[in-house]
DNA sequence: ATCATATAAAGGTATTACCTTTTATTTGTA
DNA sequence: TACAAATAAAAGGTAATACCTTTATATGAT
């Protein structure tokens, strides 16, 4: 207690040391065993006892580690035998979330997403009629048409149509060769597809239809390796979402209900 | 507690409950107590033992609902008397930090960040300069300025000059009065502050004044209310960093995936 | 063969005790 | 009186251990 009278002199000398809780330090070594490769998506780590040896730290000290990891998506935990933490893939998912959050808190509207939507997706298509190969350019085209064969069919779910719907982006995105598009394509999804219930005229085949010709005529452009035009198409495509009023007046929901997991 | 021992007998009449961890539905409650608005940034949740009797489970458990909750930055901890468990605010850090690792495992490189960037940032200058207020026309001009003076001075840090320009293109991001684009920005920022390291030429007074005109040339182009200027200038801007070769060939640090293990 | 039961590995939870950090408060001395 | 040092108390951090629950595989009975 008393030699607290020589930090000041060993002040210069000895960096601060900031006060790492066990679990954190377990964290990030497991982290970074990770981004170093010694630890790839599928492995599983040792049980937590195991680990606890390894560290050297108590059990529940490990397992708060793990939890970290898991809510950061890093790592999986599944009971049972052959059960254990396994590394996963992150997924675009993890970034949605966040970006969930922030906008809540920022108080985003959805009008302020579309507008984002329009020209990032314009953008994006621009460069998939660019770079797409032939198989993501033919996977497009699919795409497009089983997305115009639902929309003639009342009875078909709304929720299949904005499934296929969801899937052409992200092929546009994934097709722009750039993964940043992709990830951001696939958290914006993840936001707008809570949203999609508020959408008003999903359930009318005349509006269907029109999506659906919009779908095509971006794939078309994109396949004729049209830049411009494929720009052109997408950013009406998403505009039309403004002008058409579809999407109501509404700040972000105050629910997230991502909770229902078993299912899906 | 449970142990409701003629479960069996029961079995067909309740419904099968997912297997929900406790710790979950602890980590839950709290998101959603937050969301309703029950708690608001900078509350202090009552302490850990508190919380296992309100929620009826053990001190660990309710330790890794935290855990995972601290982990997804909703809530922040504190040791010490006057110490405990606060509701914090949602930082766009956290977006970030799931960008980057999304980038990292999907092999995103600099440059595809840059590409996104040029497009991203040009058409949030074309916004700011149709919407920015006058205050932040202001800050804008400030900062630029400010930049220019850091910019003739080889003794500043590079710390200094990041941390300006970054400030700039927060401030444009702001004027664009899109909540979106502010929180993408800075989740851009967040990984891009890292890879600041990367640049060659920080250094050099010449490159440092370049930077610094272009700044004050965009904050023209949005005080004289010139969309298409300002976008065509964030362009160029954003831009150079490719074409000027400041970044080095860097694919974001992947696996050594030494896949000597073959298999198990 | 088919269905049911047992087994074992691994995570999930509960208890309890004690350590560490941190800051307000008290105490003591110049 | 004023400032510095010791103290106390609140709250999180860690350890140790026992037992429960889940679940894939194996085993056995019909």
């Amino acid at each position: 207690m008393k030699a607290d009278s020589n930090r000041d002199s060993l002040g210069k000398i000895f960096t601060e040391v900031s006060p790492v809780r066990g679990f954190e330090d377990i964290a990030v070594q497991i982290k970074e065993a990770i981004l170093q490769g010694h630890l790839k998506v599928g492995d599983r780590l040792p049980n937590e006892r195991e680990l606890g040896t390894l560290f050297n730290v108590s059990r529940p000290t490990v397992r708060e580690a793990i939890r970290s990891l898991e809510a950061t998506g890093i790592v999986e935990v599944r009971r049972g035998v052959y059960g254990g933490i396994f590394i996963t893939e992150p997924k675009a998912d993890q970034v949605g979330k966040a970006l969930e959050a922030l906008l809540r808190f920022r108080g985003a509207t959805v009008g302020e997403l579309v507008e984002f939507r329009s020209t990032f997706e314009a953008e994006t298509a621009y460069l998939a009629a660019k770079r797409a190969t032939f198989e993501q350019v033919e996977t497009l085209t699919k795409l497009a048409n089983a997305v115009k064969e639902v929309a003639s069919l009342p009875e078909e779910p709304w929720e299949k149509f904005i499934e296929l719907d969801i899937a052409f982006h992200e092929e546009v995105a994934s097709a722009s060769q750039n993964q940043i598009r992709v990830a951001i394509m696939m958290a914006i999804q993840g936001v707008f597809h809570e949203t999609s219930l508020l959408l008003e005229k999903v359930d009318e085949v005349a509006w269907r239809t029109r999506q659906a010709s919009d779908l095509i005529g971006i794939a078309k452009a994109i396949k004729e390796r049209n830049p411009e035009l494929a720009r052109k198409r997408m950013a009406e495509h998403v505009q039309r979402n403004i002008e058409a009023d579809v999407v109501k007046e509404w700040t972000i929901p105050d629910q997230v209900s991502d909770e229902v997991r078993d299912n899906e």
